[in-house]
DNA sequence: TCTCTTCATCGTATATTTACGATGAACGAT
DNA sequence: ATCGTTCATCGTAAATATACGATGAAGAGA
């Protein structure tokens, strides 16, 4: 027990911090659920659609690929981007473990008499 | 459908932002992991617990406390930290939903031939 | 009252994020 | 070869995030 003062994260918690910052904007919240709909989708739709510059957008793809949550695949002067499905599915259930082992600890709370 | 290019982001997509931008960081993941497993704990077990100065655990929970995913409790000069369960419901239900949908949309993927 | 403990906040330094316009590379089409 | 389209990257500005030491408030206990 106990993780001395020293010890740094583990990896399992450096990915999962890590995967949440990739979705800690709307606009990638966004993209994932666009990408996912469109099932694969050109770079300047995805500017169409978001309240974004070109710039911006490819910013934020960027990180979404940095993390492998989407792949891009040049095609011509085009690049289609798409959800990669496997990393997709990693988070997925490693956040659905995370999130069962919270629900799973608290029965108790402390007195609503938030600081 | 089409989201026009100056429309903002849905409540949703900035609701589920904020809670990743919450759990974006290592130590933020580790706190709420101990504040399940434990119940509830002082501010400065979890110091203890962690590779951090006091002044940055206490800055990590005033994150965590801004989406309401833990209170404290004041208790004389202790402060007793615990999941907020309701919240923690609805950000697990929410990302559940949201990834759900992700996983349902795509079937096919671009060539990954990535870029 | 005085002291010790506990913790939030302040001040500050540094790094990262977010946003945009401008530029240029890559390619298709003419 | 030239032109238009598509998109990543560069440069840059402003805002946020991260980390720490120092300080001070609040209460427990002597």
């Amino acid at each position: 027990m106990a993780t001395a003062k020293t010890e740094n994260f583990t990896n399992d918690e450096i990915f999962l911090a890590d995967a949440a910052k990739a979705l800690s904007h709307p606009a990638r919240i966004k993209i994932m659920k666009l990408l996912s709909e469109m099932n694969a989708c050109m770079c300047g739709e995805l500017v169409n659609l978001l309240p974004l510059a070109q710039a911006t957008v490819s910013q934020h793809l960027k990180e979404l690929k940095r993390v492998g949550l989407i792949q891009g695949d040049i095609d011509g002067p085009k690049v289609c981007y798409c959800v990669n499905v496997d990393t997709l599915q990693k988070v997925t259930t490693d956040f659905q473990n995370y999130f069962n082992n919270l629900n799973k600890g608290e029965k108790i709370s402390c007195k609503p008499k938030t600081n």
